[in-house]
DNA sequence: AGCTTGTTTCGACGTCTGTCAATGTCTTCT
DNA sequence: AGAAGACATTGACAGACGTCGAAACAAGCT
């Protein structure tokens, strides 16, 4: 048996390499619909001090990183081909699988992560929506002060 | 009594709003100095997946935001006038005043604020370098896909 | 049907976290 | 010196959180 990359039995990582392709649509960028967390959340940090509704629903986001085993899932999520990655090729950070899916659940009810089953996989994608609406709220206004 | 705002007592709003314009410096938007947790802690979250120690780094940050009180504080200091802000003027978030300054000292230890003393009052500024470091944290790669 | 593999859910445990009242420290004013 | 105001620290407590093993669920394979 050619062992090719640690813990895993041989034969399903072709797989997963093979099915990657099959989601050539592309994101809704910008597309506010029924999800709660995504969409045009708040202004830039620096704009405004925030009010308590403004806030509440931006630290759900911010907690939902401020873990680091959460943090490398949505990395490894967000930096794989294609955008997405089914759990077996993101589970490798070092704890037991039951808490790597406990992290991608809260990732999902946070609105950072959609997944999807295709056959025996579970595929989970980042929402770009929300990326860009976290990197805006770290803008720094260019001539603020 | 003339009850202003809530729970603090008269007398002491005021002589902070007119402390207020007291400081019309510029804020230094890249200083990269001596402080350990700012600077450049990691690459963009869709690069690639992040390491034990980057990802441990980086959810510190996110954890300090992830805080509906502390991102208030955050952005009330942010969002103030040069960019520093005394606790008497940013201290209206509903929580009780030990827990404004557990949290104010939660973001200075996460790196995110500055503290100094100028009489009576203390100032928090924030730590520019670090909000674009995150903002870059956020950046989505334009062709990644 | 049974077995195997991938993933989620459940139940439990110890730790961390946010909150407050009470107290302490530092500074200014009288 | 004494009093008062601004802010920090301490101690305590309830709830949230991360973690795991065990069990359940789902899909493919023999």
């Amino acid at each position: 048996m050619e062992e090719v990359h640690g813990r895993h039995s041989s034969g399903w990582f072709d797989v997963c390499q093979h099915r990657r392709m099959s989601n050539t649509r592309s994101l809704p960028l910008l597309a506010p619909e029924s999800d709660a967390a995504a969409g045009p959340c708040c202004p830039p940090l620096t704009e405004r001090p925030f009010t308590a509704e403004e806030a509440e629903t931006a630290a759900r986001m911010f907690k939902a990183l401020g873990d680091p085993v959460r943090l490398r899932l949505f990395s490894a999520v967000a930096s794989h081909e294609g955008g997405e990655a089914c759990v077996c090729d993101i589970s490798d950070v070092g704890v037991s699988q039951p808490t790597v899916s406990h992290h991608l659940k809260k990732l999902k009810e946070a609105g950072l992560l959609t997944s999807e089953r295709r056959g025996t996989w579970v595929y989970y994608r980042v929402e770009p929506s929300v990326l860009s609406a976290m990197g805006k709220l770290l803008t720094v206004a260019p001539a603020v002060l």
